[in-house]
DNA sequence: AACGCGCCCTGTCCGC
DNA sequence: TGCGGACAGGGCGCGT
């Protein structure tokens, strides 16, 4: 589900709503979602601790605490952080972690597959967490020149390159479908192919798209929903990703679906080279 | 050592 | 209507 524009979307709703609250109540619905963290000792470390800022690295949420550790959300394939005082807050049917905040309200950890993962992090847990991680692609420093000369080194095809987060990081298999698109870059090529002028065209491509996913509250297919439990409005401006056999808007030419490392991969043949 | 693959789990949809 | 299979936005651990 959740790609950059979707965690941005969550970050951002938060973001003007959580700071400044503590968390009252810990409940542990299911523990698989907490990596080598008991269920009571999860509760205890959280437990009296406030929130201090919502910050977004890659797909994930990371919630700042007020001593200095936070709170890291992986939001796997179907995961959401659902505010229960929202009008939708009722369709957060498979909660698998519940927090009780100071007034009353409580933050829900909503993910029906249970894909997504809570780590609770010090500092330099986090800091080796963020160093593993890739370029931010929507940062200032993000340019052609930096992404042409990562993917040199790399003959994995570039739709399965940009889903490495430890490359670029955020970018899952819609937006590296739709950047793809934009590009005119096949999904199957090698990622040293990528001439320097197409690693401009591509980067400037995937920022168009994650700006206005975001701009437009992430991309909904069927699960993805805000912190009000709100659906994104992106999905209509797809115009390869789920498109299989449909005309492509270019050139009118059916989209074609192909499987690449065991994900499909959408893509117009004509208009990707 | 950079890859691809299977798997984690639940829900939905499609063909028979 | 029921049932099996395919598929789904992610990412880890494994083997090669």
């Amino acid at each position: 589900m959740p790609e950059l524009p979707e965690a941005e979307t969550i970050v951002r709703g938060l973001a003007s709503r959580l700071p400044g609250r503590t968390i009252t109540g810990v409940h542990v619905k299911h523990a698989d979602v907490l990596p080598g963290l008991t269920p009571a000792a999860f509760g205890r470390a959280l437990r009296g601790r406030r929130f201090e800022a919502v910050e977004r690295r890659a797909k994930k949420v990371v919630l700042r605490l007020d001593d200095g550790r936070r709170l890291v959300v992986n939001l796997g394939m179907t995961g959401g952080l659902v505010l229960s005082r929202s009008p939708r807050a009722a369709e957060a049917t498979h909660v698998a972690v519940r927090l009780d905040l100071d007034d009353g309200e409580q933050l829900l950890y909503d993910d029906a597959r249970r894909f997504g993962r809570l780590e609770l992090l010090d500092p330099e847990g986090w800091e080796r967490k963020h160093a593993a991680l890739g370029a931010e692609p929507l940062a200032d420093d993000f340019t052609g020149k930096v992404l042409f000369e990562l993917t040199q080194r790399s003959r994995t095809p570039i739709r399965n390159w940009l889903l490495d987060q430890r490359r670029v990081a955020g970018v899952g298999n819609i937006y590296a479908a739709e950047a793809l698109f934009r590009a005119g870059i096949d999904p199957a090529r090698p990622a040293k192919t990528v001439t320097r002028r197409q690693a401009t065209k591509l980067r400037d491509a995937l920022r168009d798209v994650l700006a206005e996913s975001i701009a437009a509250r992430g991309t909904t297919i069927s699960d993805f929903r805000d912190e009000q439990g709100e659906a994104g409005a992106f999905a209509r401006w797809l115009r390869v990703y789920g498109r299989e056999d449909e005309p492509c808007v270019k050139c009118g030419r059916p989209i074609v679906r192909a499987v690449l490392a065991n994900r499909s991969s959408f893509f117009c043949r004509h208009c990707q080279r």
